[in-house]
DNA sequence: AACCCCCTATACCGATCTGTGAAGTTCCGC
DNA sequence: GCGGAACTTCACAGATCGGTATAGGGGGTT
């Protein structure tokens, strides 16, 4: 399924220091305004260096959503195996502990802000917020069985979700909890 | 109160051009993308007009944000006087007829997503998007009397609309409708 | 030993970036 | 017809952009 996941266990070292540099610089300044100069000498490695490892910019980009979405998945997957129903509310509480960190919002929405429709890390971007929405509409279906519409119930509760993740940036941490709140009552 | 906002009619001709063209540009390819070159090239103008009307690419980026609140804004307002209750759902209506066009999503958000957060148009993000729930806030308070917690309702409204929003450059416009069934099931 | 891979350093390429300088032109109100 | 605002063209500065070139060092395998 997940062909084209990053596996920094089998990166160079410096490979890896190009790529932790190159997230930490992107999330935090945006793409377009991180340029190839600075990851390399954030990370403590010359150009060559970069360019022996990914073949561009684009390739560094793509390769930093791969990365942000293949590590963090099994962590939210864990959250969920351990959560009680319903389940969903695990989401929820997963983001609210990243937001301590996660100041800037959503790396994908970020992303998608500043990179053209047809960049191949778009299609990074597409799937990571579908496998949310597909996660959240199961989660559903499965703690909710006698819920009259669990499809609407599973889009509403992404939407609040994501309304909140997306004002990160813009309003601060506080707004991911409540919208826990409202969806915790949503769920009874 | 808006003490900042664009009066494009007294703009000169050369300079309404180089508003319009950068507000094009920044908006379909996102602002470090666009280049002052690429502006004055757009706009008909030569990059001289341009800095003869804009101190700096900084203010042009917030001039561009500014404007395109402060333009949409009474339009919305008028939507809301003529809507009948709960005139909150009318915020739904005019994002998805402005979905059309507007295909990539929050022109703020995406310019959140960009600037450093001591950026001048940062204030003019902070103050658009707190418009938006304190408008939404006041219409649940005077339509809804009866809702024993109408803030909480008119925060629910705005993470459904902003979420929606949000993803509209990655997941198209079809999501915007389905949150406004959504807040109309939740306003009876 | 020879080889290969990964790394280093430094210099360079053409293009593009934001922003400025100087000088000349068009148009409008007085 | 004059002044001035707004415009034009052209050139340029200094920096930075993504990306490449050359040359060599260090360590492990065979």
């Amino acid at each position: 399924m997940n062909d084209q996941t990053i596996d920094v266990d089998q990166l160079t070292p410096g490979a890896r220091q190009v790529l932790d540099a190159a997230s930490r610089l992107f999330y935090e300044h945006g793409i377009h305004a991180v340029g190839v100069d600075g990851i390399a000498e954030e990370s403590g490695v010359t150009k060559r260096t970069l360019y022996n490892n990914f073949a561009s910019k684009d390739a560094l980009v793509t390769a930093y959503l791969q990365h942000r979405h293949s590590s963090w998945w099994p962590r939210l997957q864990e959250r969920i195996d351990d959560a009680a129903a319903p389940r969903a509310l695990a989401l929820f509480d997963v983001y609210a502990e990243d937001a301590l960190h996660v100041t800037r919002g959503c790396a994908f929405l970020n992303a998608a802000a500043e990179l053209p429709t047809d960049h191949p890390a778009f299609a990074v971007i597409r799937h990571h917020k579908a496998s949310i929405e597909e996660l959240l509409a199961r989660l559903v279906r499965e703690d909710s069985p006698e819920e009259p519409t669990p499809d609407q119930l599973g889009r509403h509760l992404f939407l609040l979700l994501e309304g909140a993740f997306a004002h990160q940036g813009v309003r601060g941490r506080q707004l991911i909890t409540e919208a826990r709140e409202i969806a915790r009552s949503l769920l009874q």
